[in-house]
DNA sequence: GATGAATGAGTTTTCATTCAT
DNA sequence: AATGAATGAAAACTCATTCAT
């Protein structure tokens, strides 16, 4: 008899990736605290006891979620970006490019990170705090680097809130491109590698912008 | 006798504003269902049943949050943006000032509108998206107008999705500022300005970024 | 200024007889526990104070209603009943003409007296059960007494009886007839007329329906 | 080990059990609305969730009591009556002392299907309603073959008439005799056997009962 | 390896009731 | 004569978690 519908006495390896499975996508549909373990491990298709037995406890198990999917990501990301020798500007748009296609075929895991995680207070937070940290330093060495390339000197907060703007801005587009149909990924990426590099590259040049000069009061002339 | 610890038998009307400042905090240090209705009646210094006698349900209160806030950051924004007037790009630098004010002076209504509400799903994420799309609209406004006048064509979605870039960046810029210390609005303000509307400029000049070509496995070639 | 919409400083005696009255229509459309002072004041026109005032406590008014329509549907029972020099079935007759009038002209005071108050326990049973053993006692006096005219012994006991049964059936057929369209009042006088006291004539003639012998496990034989 | 204290980990359905059992005891004491969930649970000698788990919510609970007390009222009555073969005042006497017997030994049942559930507006109302309908039906039933063998005509609506009636007896008769010491079933049932059937008897021979003519304002004559 | 049975502790919500004016 | 403001107490219901098998 094999090939049942419901296989039981399953290895622990994977029954775990099960439950993790249903509850990454329980926590990115109703969020943690209304997420419930009734809900999970009839989803997982074992019993409750079990999912205690393997994972230990609600916090525990979104731990749990949050580490494999940020795990994931970045991972996902690093493969797709190259090593050192790859100008800064190509690997930017190699790891947007693998970070949309991420969200995009793993909307669950991404509404996770990016929505569920961050808004559970510690210590949920600062799990996911690393991973973004991670790939906002990530982005912060790129611009450094293209930084000293042409020469021109930023202070390392001044790259920190470039960093943080960007990927920001990643952040927005990727729920925004899940939640629009056909918005693909490469095109997301396109469009922020135009947005961003470009602005960047005239910060490079120091063209900076600022407000005009007006009198106070007065009307702005052209 | 004037100034006592604690007033009684206030007029309605400020319990109710006592009521919403203490939810505003208590949903944004917990989030919407780990605040308690007893948290929230304590800190606002009066008993339970009349949080829900003046505000009807958890539910109700905190959609009451956000309509406030939201209306309050609305209002702020739009105090700060000149009339038509004004050149795009002043009228975002104006926008952005104001926005990262508000966010600065009120953390706990910010994490609320940009975290707790989001993620809470129906009706709560529907009553934050639509001071969203406001905003959102806004700043594409401004981006197709100033497309106009550098006789730029853009399809609508590209001005979308680059409002919702740039929305995204000062979104992750304010609670970035939020959470680091000595970071004033102003500056924000700048930083994103010098990043997006240099790079908006980029792309009114048609001046696109684009991955070069290079044989597939091979090395890049500098 | 007389005859506003909604007269205020009214004495004290009309004031409780509008409170009383809503509150027998709140108490029989939702039952004792599930009417609430809200409600009541509100469709007595007054504040909730007011009627603690008056009446003091829900309890208290509670059993102010009981008091007040067992008083009513007492008076127009004995209203239309004649003296001992009618005789029993006349004055059976008037009286079920009376309940079964009274019952449909004010049919929330019979849900009041008939339902809601014998459903609460103590001490709001015994208040309505006083008024109903009046009327077991009225009609218990009248079989007794057709039985002294008749020369035929019954026990206390079986007067007791008969009367419950007599009064038992009353109430059902009023509820009855209150639910059902088209059954007038007199009608159910009439048939319960014809029921019980054609019943108790027999029993005045001894003629008692007896099982008949029939040997175990054998058909019943004409 | 037999016979502890306190059983633990029983199986569901004799869980259940416990519990409607305590709840019927408790909606009969207390009514609907004034029984708690927490006393059930003590009295059924379990814990509120598991209360909560087995049988869903309040409601259901207290239907799930109606449905079965009312099956078993049901069941009790249709095992004492016999078939077509029997004939009708035989079949009533039948019913009648089975109804009685039931009422006797199950006098929490009885409350709870004779008061409690009819008070509470739907949906238990209704649930109730169509055992009484049952019952109701049923005496017409026999009303109506007596009628045949006398060769009497009778309107369905007196018939329906008749038998709420003696329903009403029956009903008033058996928390009559629940309530004082001494009553037997069986004589309960006699006497309303000897009330009823004699009425309707005298029906089937058309003696009916009418108000002596008398002049308006009269006194009555002898 | 796996589960049916069970609960302590907490949640939101409601309501009769009172105070101060 | 009358009320807006306010609350203590308790209700229904839920959920993460554990025990015994």
């Amino acid at each position: 008899m094999a090939g049942g519908a419901k296989a039981r006495r399953l290895p622990r390896v994977v029954r775990e990736r099960q439950m993790v499975d249903a509850a990454v996508r329980c926590f990115a549909r109703h969020g943690y605290q209304a997420a419930s373990m009734d809900e999970i491990a009839e989803l997982a298709g074992v019993s409750k006891p079990l999912v205690y037995l393997y994972l230990g406890s609600k916090e525990e198990l979104f731990t749990a979620c949050i580490r494999r999917e940020a795990g994931a990501l970045l991972a996902a990301v690093d493969a797709g970006v190259g090593g050192a020798e790859v100008p800064p500007d190509e690997r930017l748009w190699a790891g947007l490019l693998a970070f949309f296609t991420y969200a995009a075929d793993h909307p669950d895991s991404w509404v996770v990170l990016s929505r569920q995680a961050r808004t559970q207070g510690e210590p949920f937070a600062g799990e996911v705090a690393r991973m973004r940290d991670e790939i906002v330093g990530f982005v912060a060495g790129l611009i450094g680097e293209a930084a000293g390339e042409a020469d021109v000197v930023i202070t390392g907060r001044d790259v920190d809130a470039l960093a943080q703007a960007l990927v920001g801005s990643a952040e927005s587009l990727a729920s925004w491109a899940n939640e629009t149909p056909g918005v693909a990924a490469k095109e997301a990426a396109a469009t922020l590698m135009n947005f961003a590099w470009a602005g960047l590259g005239n910060l490079m040049k120091s063209e900076r912008w600022s407000p005009r000069r007006r009198l106070p009061g007065s009307k702005v002339t052209g």
